[in-house]
DNA sequence: TCGCGAACTCTACGACCGATGAATTAGGCT
DNA sequence: AGCCTAATTCATCGGTCGTAGAGTTCGCGA
């Protein structure tokens, strides 16, 4: 009885059987990042979220930077849902955009990644850089290309400012009655000037 | 010739005059929120930049987050330019409000403000209620009032999810070719969804 | 079975941060 | 002239951070 089976002194060594730990360290740190952006999030904290050692992190991704980049990526796969949307009539590509986004922000965990890339972007250059490359490389020239229409950098680059706008606004400082607006509605309202952004004369 | 007026070895004491300091710490502090964000912005750093003790800055402002509220605001004065703003033509306030936007990013201080408001917006939660509650009261709540339209508060926050999301893609991030685009092309893009989001149906 | 490498923890270093308290100097009121 | 207050520096405290290194435990291929 000396040693009932005390709360885990959490002993050094490797864990028996597939610890599953470095998931866990990634799903800690997605959580993190977009919780609390680039900057207040830490090496030590996400370890902790994780039930593990802050040294494990460094061991695992080399540093901070590296894990970001690691961690964080597109909620979707650009690859798939791009030509999904454009397909099809084109009067309505705005509104498919529209319906694609706000089921994004309403997916918990779809959410909090755009939530990770948008603050991450907002605070650390180095972030900021990935960040822009991500977007560009896999969103914005994919887009262009399937667009056909002139002017499309700039109608990519109106679409991501009001998507980022509308993130910031909703889902970042949370300002209302637009933090408040049923799906529905945000898919009304944005529609017309996604459309216009993709296919109307600017 | 003993002491060939060394290179200010500093001593402590007050100034001679009106040595400006306090001037010097908000300017400092103003140019490092905006260029940083709030996280990587230091009470340290602002005060070398200030050529000041780093203690002073906390003698003055009491706290790094009092500081930011001290500093930050918004680059204009929304009595004034709100009304103006909204008065005339009201199928031409997208396009004036377009105008006025333009106009603050192309002034390197007034652009440093709105800067420095929207990246502390995305990193700390405190910065986060402070910049809300300025937006809300000094922003929101009069150009409301001054509208007279239905779901004005809907529409308000759409047009500040434009410009935030505006601000954040061109230059914030910097995503070209958005971010190279003159100010004018950018009023005729800008100016109808702006219209729409003021005064159209939604 | 043996041994290498990977998964882990512990410890600690060096840097930096925000904040406090005491000491010094000047302005301004009486 | 004398004194209170404000402006200013210096020294330092307690805390946190990212990361490196050494040691421990386990999985797995030879």
């Amino acid at each position: 009885m000396s040693r009932p089976t005390a709360p885990a002194p959490a002993r050094p060594g490797r864990r028996p059987g597939d610890s599953g730990t470095r998931a866990a360290i990634e799903a800690a740190a997605r959580a993190q990042f977009a919780a609390r952006g680039y900057e207040r999030s830490t090496m030590r904290g996400i370890a902790r979220d994780a039930g593990v050692d802050a040294a494990l992190v460094a061991h695992f991704f080399g540093s901070k930077e590296r894990l970001f980049a690691a961690v964080v990526e597109l909620p979707f796969d650009p690859s798939e849902v791009i030509p999904r949307l454009v397909a099809g009539e084109r009067a309505d590509v705005g509104r498919r955009f529209a319906t694609f986004l706000v089921s994004v922000l309403d997916d918990a965990d779809a959410r909090a990644r755009l939530l990770a890339l948008v603050r991450a972007a907002a605070t650390e250059p180095g972030a900021a850089d990935a960040v822009r490359t991500l977007v560009t490389t896999r969103v914005v020239e994919p887009l262009v290309a399937a667009l056909g229409v002139s002017d499309a950098g700039l109608r990519a680059g109106l679409l991501g400012s009001q998507i980022v706008g509308l993130v910031m606004v909703r889902h970042v400082v949370g300002v209302e009655p637009l933090a408040g607006v049923p799906g529905e509605r945000l898919v009304e309202v944005l529609a017309p000037t996604l459309q216009r952004y993709l296919t109307e004369p600017l």
